[in-house]
RNA sequence: UGGGGCGUCGCCAAGUGGUUAAGGCAGCGGGUUUUGAUCCCGCCACUCGGAGGUUCGACUCCUCCCGCCCCAGCCA
């Protein structure tokens, strides 16, 4: 368990709080997603949080999936999200719960507050009932079905359990207060028909409880101590306080709400997203581009990068956007120290070494990480011919050494991890595009300075000619062209970028990466981070795809 | 408009009557470097949405004003 010095969030403080005071032994949370969709970065803040404040407080957190809307929900998306909790390290207690495996108790408990007088069937339609809320600033108005008999309302609930209800055509309502100025508690649906095969329960069930009336009670039934959810449900909070209050419960849970996490030029909407699958905007709710934790998982990004950059923000009530660079940083953070080197040239240009011989050839070593001796070593094998990025070399040889530190004709460069080549011959093709090099090498600079008056003007990255592998690079951008792509007019899909995936086919790369797999991860030097990509990948050439690039 | 929540540096954010108003990101300047990476050093809010007030003293308390977000699904 860690420690907490000092509560650093209003969160911590309350359970400080009620720590001190007795009121609560053991905390208990939960994360309860919707298996509706799949897990976006936002819903990482929530698992850090909520697990995290089990961690911290030596309690402990239950995965539970709020599965009370079967239109929407399917096992394809339980199963994705167990696997993205599991994936970003987090350990729940016990199996995984449902809010479905509660249906019988929270029926039990409705018919409990219709005995009561606290809830009533409503014949009212969703029309009807609408204009029965009233608005905003007006109150609305009693149903007329409000005062039935519990007895009679009992029965109905029971008709509508067993299916012999049409559905819409009643509803399970709260008997609270219709002019109550929070519209949440303008007599809520507690159970609504639904004559649908849920994924877990069959056909056991045609009626269905509303979120408001399971929340609070699934907390309850687990013992959860501080239920901690978003902001927008603040509003739900007397509603839900009232559930636990007129229940016969075995304990009573606290909600809290924090603000959710909003990242520029990103959208975090499970809708949105869905939509971009379900439209093929991407490939599939993993699309490297998605901030899907899926996706951000294909794309490169460590579960431990996610964590820190997670555990970087801030709990509080403040709806804010957080910069994709500070997610960045934390990215390149954690990469920088994990990932292994390697060299990769994305667009080959030839150089031969005119005095380095024919057939020859020697291996080089390189280390595995500049600053990591339990990372093994890599073989370079050196040759005649090299490929180099075409970017690494100009014929403008005006160009200043502060300018431009690469290759220019007549002038040094460090081949990194291996010899000082010069460049002495451009060789064009017929269109008069540089289709070669030819150059030298100095003698005996492998890992030593070259001799007096020879000044590389910087480091670049190669591989051999002969001695490399082909691969295919998946470059990504931000999906976005704008900041807040998700408000103002007009729909986000108007601000797709249509540059956010770029293929670089053929690339080079040094022989190692033949044996790349997946989930490591690799720095191609100068060039960025990348991982493997097992479903662009084919069995004689991989793909890679750019987590990130260098700063 | 009714209710709820929030406004501290370009972004995130500590701060709960007496601190030189933390820290991170970004940015800028410099150093190291066989990655223009990493790393290191320095700079970056006389001011806390605004206006009044209380107080010896206010980002922290009071009043009013301004702005933003959420709530009128038989979604969660």
């Amino acid at each position: 368990m860690t420690d907490i010095e000092k509560p650093s969030n209003f969160i911590q403080h309350v359970i400080q709080a009620d720590l001190d005071a007795g009121r609560v032994t053991k905390v208990i949370t939960r994360f309860p997603p919707e298996p509706n969709g799949y897990l976006h970065i936002g819903h990482a803040k929530s698992i850090c949080l909520n697990f995290g404040l089990a961690e911290q407080y030596g309690g402990s957190c239950n995965l539970r999936f709020d599965d009370t809307n079967p239109e929407k929900e399917s096992d394809e998306f339980v199963q994705a999200i167990i696997e993205d909790v599991r994936w970003l390290g987090f350990n729940w207690d016990g199996e995984p719960r449902f809010a479905s495996d509660y249906f019988a108790q929270l029926y039990d408990w409705a018919k409990y507050l219709v005995a009561e007088g606290k809830a009533y069937i409503c014949e009212l339609n969703a029309e009807q009932m609408r204009e029965y809320r009233g608005t905003l600033t007006e109150p609305g108005k009693n149903s007329p079905y409000r005062e039935r008999p519990a007895a009679e309302s009992l029965a109905l609930l029971e008709q509508m359990r067993v299916g012999a209800i049409d559905e819409g055509a009643m509803t399970l309502r709260a008997k609270i207060d219709m002019a109550s100025p929070n519209v949440n508690m303008r007599d809520p649906v507690m159970y609504r028909i639904k004559k649908m095969a849920h994924h877990r329960t069959g056909d056991a069930w045609n009626i269905y409880p509303s979120y408001d009336f399971a929340h609070g009670q699934e907390d309850a039934i687990e013992g959860v101590t501080h239920s901690v959810c978003t902001l927008e449900f603040a509003a739900n909070r007397p509603l839900y306080e009232w559930f636990t209050k007129n229940l016969p419960l075995p304990c009573v849970p606290r909600q809290y709400e924090f603000g959710r996490l909003n990242l520029n030029y990103t959208v975090t909407s499970k809708r949105k997203l869905k939509q971009l699958v379900d439209e093929q905007h991407v490939d599939g709710w993993n699309d490297p581009r998605m901030p899907t934790i899926s996706g951000l998982r294909r794309r490169g990004v460590s579960a431990a990068a996610l964590r820190e950059f997670c555990d970087s923000l801030a709990v509080a009530k403040t709806d804010g956007v957080v910069d994709l660079a500070q997610f960045e940083h934390f990215i390149r953070d954690d990469l920088n120290t994990v990932a292994q080197r390697a060299m990769c040239v994305l667009n080959p240009l030839k150089v031969t070494l005119s005095n380095y011989p024919e057939g020859q050839e020697e291996m080089l070593t390189a280390a595995g990480h500049p600053n990591r001796d339990d990372l093994p070593e890599r073989c370079l094998p050196f040759t005649r011919e090299i490929y180099i990025d075409r970017a690494d070399f100009s014929d403008d040889s005006t160009l200043s050494r502060k300018k431009f530190k690469r290759l220019v004709i007549d002038d040094y460069v460090r081949l990194r991890s291996g010899y000082v080549i010069k460049a002495d011959e451009i060789v064009r093709d017929s269109s008069g595009e540089i289709s070669e090099i030819i150059g030298s090498y100095v003698p005996n600079t492998v890992g030593e300075d070259p001799p007096e008056g020879i000044r590389p003007r910087g480091v670049i990255h190669w591989v051999s000619a002969s001695h490399c592998i082909d691969c295919d690079l998946y470059l990504y951008e931000n999906l976005f062209t704008v900041p807040a792509p998700d408000s103002g007019e007009g729909s986000f899909l108007d601000f797709i970028n249509p540059e956010s995936l770029k293929i670089v086919r053929n690339c080079k790369a040094e022989v190692g990466l033949a044996n790349a797999s997946e989930g490591e991860h690799y720095q191609f030097e100068r060039e960025g981070y990348y991982c493997l990509d097992a479903k662009n990948s084919t069995a004689d050439k991989p793909a890679f795809n750019r987590t990130i690039d260098l700063r």
